[in-house]
DNA sequence: GTCTATAGGGCGATAGAC
DNA sequence: GTCTATCGCCCTATAGAC
């Protein structure tokens, strides 16, 4: 409440004991969720003691929001890293198709994306400010950026909606094949599901320019 | 382990209590998850005390699993309920708007949905043979229900991606707007997505009969 | 079968030495 | 600033009376 230097979570992180703080906790929120993470094993995992912990973050849940906050940033520039450059260039569904490629790549060979979505969905009840947080830094960028390709390089009658049929298309399939384990049950490549969407949106549009 | 009328998992529920029980840690473990959850609390909700909890169900896992298990195979017949009577008989456009929209419906109406679906894909990463037969019993079944009417009905050349498509819209919809309380950060009206979606899939191909 | 009472342990958070 | 040691609480699970 009365601290000096934050105003309501921790703003600059002045030690590296902070950065090891949160790379620990990371590990352990990122695993086990929120309840079920101790502070015990996440001053372990930095190598600090708790003590320490308490004396960088108010207490769990401060660290919590300190730490997803911040993942929800990295990984906002992470996955729209470089995708600008190729984005008024090729044939629209080159274009889309790589950038269908791209989510699922990031979803599928990091494994701590899909635990990082995990944590999100799974403590939004508890915490609807982090949820929000995603849906502003994340899902609103990937619909923003793909509205406004659609909107210049397509002729369809609501862009809007259709971004969000491609985006909600890509996150449902990482969601059952990998979050759910469900690539033995309902398996399908991702090469076919990505070009059928493609085809389906491109095909129902002309080319602008 | 050694017990007589069951498996590994309690089968029977003989008494009422046991019903009670189930009820009350429903409540608890879909609005708090697993291990936020407290088997005082669960007892207290039930109207037993937390002895008659143990002598009913193993352990706190033994429970959890009893009672998600049970939800979704309810789940799974509540959605698919008379889902078999108009499903060859109108225009294909009205059929899939008249499904999309029980989707949503039940998505956005009962609460206890949304707080079932997160916890399945909060806990998907400790349970994971609760998100298989997630995946087994609802996806499953929704995406086979679904690929048989597009086979039977529209000409697609994919009708399973197609399937896909339609259900990854409706669910990435639901997580956004309401798991993520997303409405007012990214809002769209639910129509105006069906009518698009279903616009998609029934103009990129030829009714059948 | 169901209760009350309690064992036994881990948890979040802090006091005080350095 | 960082540590060790500890407090007090609540947790899961069980023992024993009825």
């Amino acid at each position: 409440m009365g601290d000096t230097n934050s105003t309501s979570t921790e703003r600059q992180l002045s030690s590296e004991k902070a950065e090891a703080i949160l790379a620990g906790g990371m590990q352990e929120f990122l695993t086990h969720g929120f309840a079920a993470t101790s502070m015990d094993r996440v001053a372990k995992s930095a190598g600090v003691s708790k003590a320490t912990v308490y004396s960088h973050f108010q207490d769990k849940e401060g660290l919590f929001n300190a730490l997803i906050r911040r993942l929800v940033e990295e990984q906002f520039s992470l996955i729209f890293a470089s995708s600008d450059k190729e984005i008024q260039q090729a044939d629209p569904a080159i274009v889309l198709s790589a950038l269908a490629n791209r989510v699922l790549e990031v979803g599928t060979k990091d494994p701590q994306f899909i635990n990082f979505m995990r944590v999100i969905l799974g403590e939004s009840g508890r915490f609807p400010k982090l949820a929000r947080a995603f849906v502003r830094n994340i899902e609103k960028t990937a619909f923003n950026t793909l509205c406004q390709y659609l909107s210049s390089c397509l002729n369809l009658s609501d862009p809007e909606a259709t971004a969000r049929i491609f985006v909600g298309t890509l996150v449902h399939y990482l969601i059952v094949q990998e979050m759910l384990h469900g690539k033995d049950i309902l398996p399908m490549e991702r090469d076919r599901l990505v070009e059928n969407l493609v085809t389906l949106i491109v095909g129902n549009s002309a080319k602008k320019i």
